[in-house]
Formats: C-alpha cells, sequence, structure tokens
DNA sequence: TACTAAGTTGATTATTTTTGTCAACAATTA
DNA sequence: TAATTGTTGACAAAAATAATCAACTTAGTA
C-alpha cells in the first residue's frame, strides 16, 4: 500500500510551484534542487500534469514551468490520481472485469470502501492547504528547502 | 497504492475460515481450491497468521486450519497489517527517521491522514462482518465458491 | 512399525514494477 | 547563431512481488 515516488515527488514538485506562485516561471532545475529529486526524473513526472492542464511550461532560455490555476483549486485527489493512476487498493474496484469472482466477493466491498476513505482525505486538501501548513512549518533556519 | 496478493489472498483465506467456522479443522487444500489460490503460495500466507495466533494449525493425517478466535474479535485492520506490514502510504509515516525532510514537510501530514482513513474503514470491519455480507452475495449456484 | 497425509520452512526463480538515466530533439531568447 | 530550457522515447538497473520446489516435521492409521 505504498505510494511510488511519483506520487511522493510530484506532490512535492506541485507544492514547490504553489509556494512560488505569482514567481512567474520557474526552473524544474530549481524544484529538483530544492526537493531533492533527480532533474531527468522529474522532467518525467511533470509531463503528466501539463498534459492535464495543471501547469504550464515554456522552453528555451528564460523558460521555465508554472501552475496554471489558482493553488486553491488544486485538490490532492485530482494530483494523486493524475501521477499514480487510480488509488484503488486492487483494480477490481475500478474494473470488476478483471476478476470474475467480484459478483460474489464480499472483501472487494472493503476495498471500495478504502479508496472511498483515501479519496476524501485527498479531496479535502488543496495545493493552497498545502502550502499553507508548509510555511508554517518552515523554521527560519531551513527556509533553504523552499527557496 | 496497490494491495498485494498477500493482503487480498489472506484476507480471503480467513474469510474462507469464518465462513467455515465451527466445522474443525480445514485443508488448506481446500481453502486454496476455494479461494483460486496456489496452494504452495497459500503455506506461505498462512505462516505469519499462525504465528500471530490467529489461526492453529495440526499437521499430519486429518490436519488442518482454523480461527483460533471468533470472527466476530479479528478486525481486518489487524489482519492486513499482519500481512502487508504497515498500511502506510509512505515509510515516513510510520518512521520519521527515514527522511530527513520530515521535521518540516507537509506532503507527509497529508500521508499520515490518509493512513488514519484507511485504518479507520478496516477497523470498522471484522472478519464476522464480512463472512455475514458474503452470505448474502452468494447466490445459490455459485455456492461452490464457499463449500 | 511403516506408510501416508498434512503443514513448515528455506532456497530459488520468474515476472513485474519502479526508478531512474541517457540522448536526441524542439522551442525560445539573447 | 548560440545558449538555455523543456520534451520525448528508448533503455537499463534495482527492487519488490509472486510464486515454485524440495526437503523436512508431525500426526494418524493400517
Amino acid at each position: 500500500m505504498k505510494l511510488s515516488t511519483r506520487g511522493r515527488y510530484g506532490v512535492r514538485a506541485l507544492l514547490d510551484l504553489a509556494l512560488h506562485q505569482g514567481e512567474g516561471l520557474i526552473l524544474l532545475k530549481d524544484i529538483a534542487r530544492r526537493q531533492e529529486v533527480s532533474l531527468p526524473y522529474l522532467e518525467h513526472l511533470i509531463t503528466p500534469l501539463i498534459a492535464a492542464g495543471l501547469v504550464k511550461s515554456t522552453r528555451g532560455a528564460r523558460g521555465g514551468v508554472l501552475l496554471l490555476k489558482p493553488p486553491s483549486e488544486i485538490k490532492l485527489s485530482e494530483v494523486v490520481q493524475l501521477l499514480e493512476g487510480s488509488i484503488a487498493p486492487t483494480d477490481c474496484v475500478n474494473n470488476p472485469d478483471t476478476c470474475h469472482r467480484s459478483d460474489f466477493c464480499a472483501t472487494r466491498d472493503i476495498w471500495i470502501d478504502m479508496k472511498k476513505a483515501m479519496i476524501q482525505v485527498l479531496d479535502g486538501m488543496t495545493l493552497q492547504d498545502l502550502a499553507d501548513r508548509q510555511r508554517e512549518k518552515v523554521q527560519p533556519e531551513k527556509e533553504m528547502y523552499h527557496i
């Protein structure tokens, strides 16, 4: 039941962008450095976010990326599902046809409930909320991590 | 965020035992057949359940396994965590020391909330509840799956 | 006692997923 | 035109997962 680095790093990257909201284009290189993620890997994580319209990218010198929507309008449920695919604990939750037992499987109901509970948590948190929390946490001497 | 087969098959195996509660020793071979799991693999899944005292096993001819506690006293949270290990979405949830960012990481709070939500669902469901649900579901012509 | 049935354990292997790296490419700016 | 920056796809290393196999132990029974 672990989240992969895609989800973890991806959310951190977007949180980084939310923290720098309004500062214009942000370099992937800088996000990679602050969030301690390899640049080539981050490039792959940012791609689906661009495709989904959450992030806008500009190539070339003076290029970079920025959030296309206000952080308050980006829910973590959207982000995590974009990066991880469905967070259903089993395939049968999304598609009963993946298991011929689905019709009469009691355990499937539980996995469905688990997915709902997870989505509910992530639905209740936006990038803005996350950025606010982050600003509360960071002590001055640790500021390097979000500059 | 997928459950592994350990969790899925293991819960099914225990559900099978709950459905046959009171019938004495049940053969692993029969559980494997009904739950469509390979016997050698099931043997490995049952081991930690025996070690944890949920299941009692008897070797030799006329041997088999059975639930040591009433199904109503076995919560799915216990079972899943036994089989899957912690269901925390990240390692840092259980042990902040696995990541040096834990102290000032806002995303970690989210993963903690997710774990709590998942546990809550699994805490609210016992093997007895599951068995009751299963009995409601199974139509006569599908009975083969729990005999 | 010998034989068979059943669970136990550890070694090993196959497969899949994850986590990246690398290089060629495209677009933009100075 | 040169430098910078994001884009894409191919590829590979590493780890986790999902088994399988074989030797072993225990218990019942003829």
